[in-house]
DNA sequence: ATATTTGTAATAGTTGATATAGTACAATTA
DNA sequence: TAATTGTACTATATCAACTATTACAAATAT
């Protein structure tokens, strides 16, 4: 398990935590069932407090991307949103907006953004079709 | 001048000023040189600190969005990205690609994504080359 | 000229999030 | 039974965000 914290961020350390493992199962690094470091292993390689690596799981299981058991550790597990199709799409399309408005005034123009949405869609594994419809 | 403050949300209200003055200014509402409401009157309007719209402000002058003049108020300023063209695309980058995380646990297909992104930009104003290259 | 309006600055205080430190507990594992 | 694991709790410190208030210099209006 390979997580890098970027003190000079003004991203939360927790919150990088959460990230990078929600990043390593969207890009297949990390399957289901598999089992993180544990609590204090993670908080002795990283130099934190273990509260700060047990918050980042809270959240992580909160939203059902891990599952948790006392004694045994916690682990990956399966795609499951809780959240309806429409409200997901909402969700992203706000901040699909929000980075429309930041390329307009960063001035690059719209196939430049087409380009590098492609490139991020591809190295990151957004599954094309065959998922559950919700709507 | 229409902004709408959600005191639910966890974004800082300075924040969420900027965001909607960037997000006009990308729509064409609020064109170069117009005039934007006095730091007092947008805060008696808002009900909130005269300090959180002065910091709201002084962010936006910082990006060279805006311009001010003590005395004469505050004024929508050219398009002007002081940063490189190179690092402009690598900020957006990091943006989508946060995006793409999402969409892959929220288990949105890569065309619905596309399809988002493509409301997203042609909803707000992303021009269509014409821009100058500073790669 | 003078008074008003404007953005800015500075100080002081409150609240909430973030992070650390330390201890303890129940469930699992060895 | 002993060690490990996630969780819970209290206490403390720091910082960002926001409010409140006062003051100042530049621009505008009269």
């Amino acid at each position: 398990m390979q997580i890098r914290i970027d003190n000079a961020s003004n991203r939360p350390v927790y919150r990088q935590i959460i990230d990078q493992i929600k990043r390593d199962i969207a890009m297949g690094r990390l399957i289901k069932d598999e089992k993180l470091p544990t609590v204090r292993q993670l908080a002795a390689q990283l130099t934190i407090n273990p509260n700060t690596i047990a918050k980042a799981y809270r959240q992580l299981e909160s939203e059902g991307i891990i599952v948790t058991r006392p004694g045994a550790g916690a682990f990956i597990a399966n795609l499951d949103s809780n959240l309806s199709r429409a409200v997901r799409k909402r969700l992203l399309s706000e901040e699909l907006e929000r980075i429309a408005v930041e390329a307009f005034h960063m001035q690059i123009e719209r196939e430049t953004l087409l380009e590098l949405f492609n490139n991020a869609a591809e190295k990151l594994n957004v599954p094309s079709k065959g998922g559950q419809s919700n709507e």
